[in-house]
DNA sequence: TAAGCAGGTCACAAGGTCAT
DNA sequence: ATGACCTTGTGACCTGCTTA
């Protein structure tokens, strides 16, 4: 049985913690002969707690200019094999609520999460994955990345740590008040999500251990670097969720509609319309019937999934969703793989989505774009995006690439000629899908 | 304890401040008898709710309202002397990590620092002198200056004093608004970035205490004078700065070699090649042994100083220095005077460094530039750096006025005609010096 | 013009609350 | 005692006004 105990000195510094004097020492615990734990913990003062919290997130160097690298974003799409990409591009400069926009970068075919070199990221491509999701709002990324205590849903950094609302409150009721806790084993407890109230002497250990501190604190929002080192962070959890994860093979048909331009295997996705609601309809996929009668159909098999925050809401009210500003929408190709990722940009982000399918079509003012996903987790997604075709083609860059056809209602083999970072605002899933196209995704909704 | 109250009215006096003590006990840590240790926390009060009024502080009315600095020290510029500049310039935009860069302007042969009259700041030497030093942004003077208040790095004259923009924005919400704060001690509290944030009626106590004061305000851009106030305080925090490091003379030998333009009075610098070190080498600067064997030596006593963070740092290792992106190295030329700034853009920063000689040549595809540098506070800075010249060649100002003829590996006299800042990373030492010229350089680390 | 600061903004985190 | 949620201070960044 051990003890741990601490002083109730304010500004805790971790020398506090010490048991014989109040200098530095580099000792790890160590455990008295009556067995009470004498915890040394070096001091740490602002900046040393800072940077100890970033290298045990590794941070790297933002390899490149905030500014610079967005200037060749697109070039590559001349070299695509599926030219059959459908989005609109604008100036995020001319953003609002009512201006629509809709991004996609064409990328190779590895996809940027599983193959990308966490050691090497100078590559363009992954220079333009990074620039992507810098667009993620930080909350979203936060709730990514795990508690460093407990590996439980973090709420930010909390006393210089990426921490839950859990070992935050934990940790601070410790700093402001005196106890005394014991560790009825051996000192070493695991803490995690579930266990972590079975031993608090364990736990305050670990707050320590992982850098927890009152000299840590940072006010006031985070500076571009470490904008960009949450940045770097949500990306290395990225890519441990993606390589976690084992999608299960799935299948669904493809069929060449023969209203697509040439260079595009296209496919025919007739839909329900006119659902005006937020979840995933598995009906819109599998539906046959609609006025605009395909060629073939493709039956997709889709367990319904409801996007988080967005479920029942029609349109009109999607759009007056108080915790919602605007959506993002974009997509990312890279050869013929797809990628999405959907958030609401408050708690839920569902990244490292196959997009097992997508559709764009036009549908008189309005542009949509639909998609089906397969998420890290082994879910399914659907997303439907409906914009304001009307004021996307206010943005120039949009339609030079985008067959505007009507009367088809396909998008024919277009190449991109913007580079230039946009957003979709998602209004609603309500469309039909007469088109179907590979390539990589990513969607989010920003709050 | 005390309390800190002070009224909404506008220009608040000092004398309605007040101060009355509540709360809590500063326990330290103490030892209990089985030797665990017991750690006493004191609650911190985030915002004071319950005060009582008790013992009120008198303040007496700041006496200046208006912070006036020190006249200025300016130095005098003559009229050229030595033409013999050999330099690279290019624009800065077109930089990257492999695109080296290089600028210099000229200056005239008199100490900036010793001989300059503190009076009569008017000649053509001291408006030059100004025009110098204005090159050094005052936003990046700025920022070495501590604020007054916590000595975080300053973003400018708030309120009458250098000050962060966490201590700008406290004085200004208690400026807007009635607050009513307490210490929780001896009114007494350190005020430092880390906690700052602790004790509100303690920081801002040190607020008005450095003068800080809405009738001190100062609207527009600097003055002359205030400009040139910025900059002796600038100058101030660097040999605070400098006078940390103790470096021990040293010696070094000057030749003219004769090789270089006729309005150059030329010397070769023998060195000691691929070294690798961004240490400073005096062997560099001793050896007289080289292929182009100089025609006469000269001797100078020279402290070895070491580049802060990076001393003993090989090439390859400095460019994967962890707090290091790149660096820039660039100089500025005003008539024959020398002039050189060093930097790790974080904490260490040599700046008004009397370059007595400098070296530029060619090797093969590299371009290479040294100098020994008169540092304000009376110590000798080496630095060599090393250029990619087919990078540096493309970005166009820069090959037109320099001598690239690779046979005499000199540069001949050429004029500048690019005044553009910019900057070049700093890669190495190794090289040989085969030229020296005289001119004003600035350099630094971008961190 | 451009420089430079006051003031505003709002993303963030500390600390408080209270149902559990 | 815990932790989801809330309130509030904080400060990085921006806008607009002022002045050289
Ligand atoms: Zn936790
Ligand atoms: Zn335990
Ligand atoms: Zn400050
Ligand atoms: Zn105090």
């Amino acid at each position: 049985m051990n003890e741990l105990k601490y002083p109730e000195s304010r500004p805790c510094s971790f020398n506090q913690l010490q048991c014989q004097e109040y200098g530095n020492s580099d000792t790890p615990s160590s455990i008295s002969d009556q067995g009470a734990v004498l915890i040394n913990h070096s001091h740490m003062n602002y900046q040393s707690s800072q940077q100890v919290a970033a290298s045990s997130m590794q941070y790297e160097m933002h390899p490149y200019g905030d500014q610079k690298l967005n200037a060749d974003a697109c070039s590559f799409l001349t070299e695509l094999e599926h030219n059959d990409l459908s989005f609109f591009t604008s100036d995020p400069r001319s953003m609002n609520g009512e201006n629509v926009t809709f991004e996609a970068y064409a990328g190779n075919e590895s996809s940027q999460f599983e193959n990308k070199s966490q050691d090497s990221p100078h590559t363009l491509e992954e220079l333009r994955w990074r620039d992507y999701f810098r667009n993620i709002p930080a909350r979203a990324q936060i709730a990514i990345i795990p508690c460093k205590v407990c590996g439980d849903k973090s709420s930010g950094i909390h006393y210089g740590v990426f921490a839950c609302e859990g070992c935050k409150g934990f940790f601070r009721r410790n700093q402001e008040s005196f106890h005394t806790f014991c560790c009825s084993k051996e000192e070493d407890c695991e803490i995690d999500r579930t266990n972590r109230n079975r031993c608090q002497y364990c736990r305050l250990l670990k707050c320590f251990d992982v850098g927890m501190s009152r000299d840590a604190v940072k006010f006031g929002r985070m500076s571009k670097e470490q904008r960009s080192n949450l940045y770097e962070e949500f990306l290395k959890q990225q890519k441990i969720i993606a390589g976690n994860s084992q999608p299960e093979p799935h299948f669904y048909e493809q069929s060449n509609s023969g209203m697509l331009g040439p260079a595009c295997s296209a496919n025919v996705l007739p839909t329900s319309s006119s659902s005006h609601s937020m979840v995933a309809n598995p009906a819109f996929y599998n539906n046959s019937s609609v006025d605009g009668t395909p060629s073939s159909v493709v039956k997709l098999e889709v367990p319904e999934v409801h996007f988080p925050n967005f479920s029942q809401v029609s349109m009109p009210e999607f759009q007056n969703l108080p915790n919602i500003k605007d959506a993002f929408f974009d997509s990312q190709q890279s050869g013929c793989r797809d990628f999405f990722s959907f958030s609401d940009n408050a708690t839920n982000v569902f990244s490292k989505s196959e997009m097992t399918s997508a559709a764009s079509w036009h549908e008189g003012s309005s542009a949509h774009s639909a998609a089906t996903l397969d998420t890290a987790d082994g879910n399914k997604l659907h997303g439907i995006a409906t914009f304001d075709r009307a004021n996307v083609s206010s943005s120039t860059e949009v339609f030079d690439a985008v067959d505007t056809s009507l009367s088809s209602n396909v998008y024919t083999n277009v190449s991109i000629n913007s580079s230039e970072n946009g957003y979709g605002h998602v209004l609603s899933h309500d469309s039909n899908a007469l088109g179907i196209y590979d390539h990589e995704m990513l969607g989010g909704f920003h709050s």
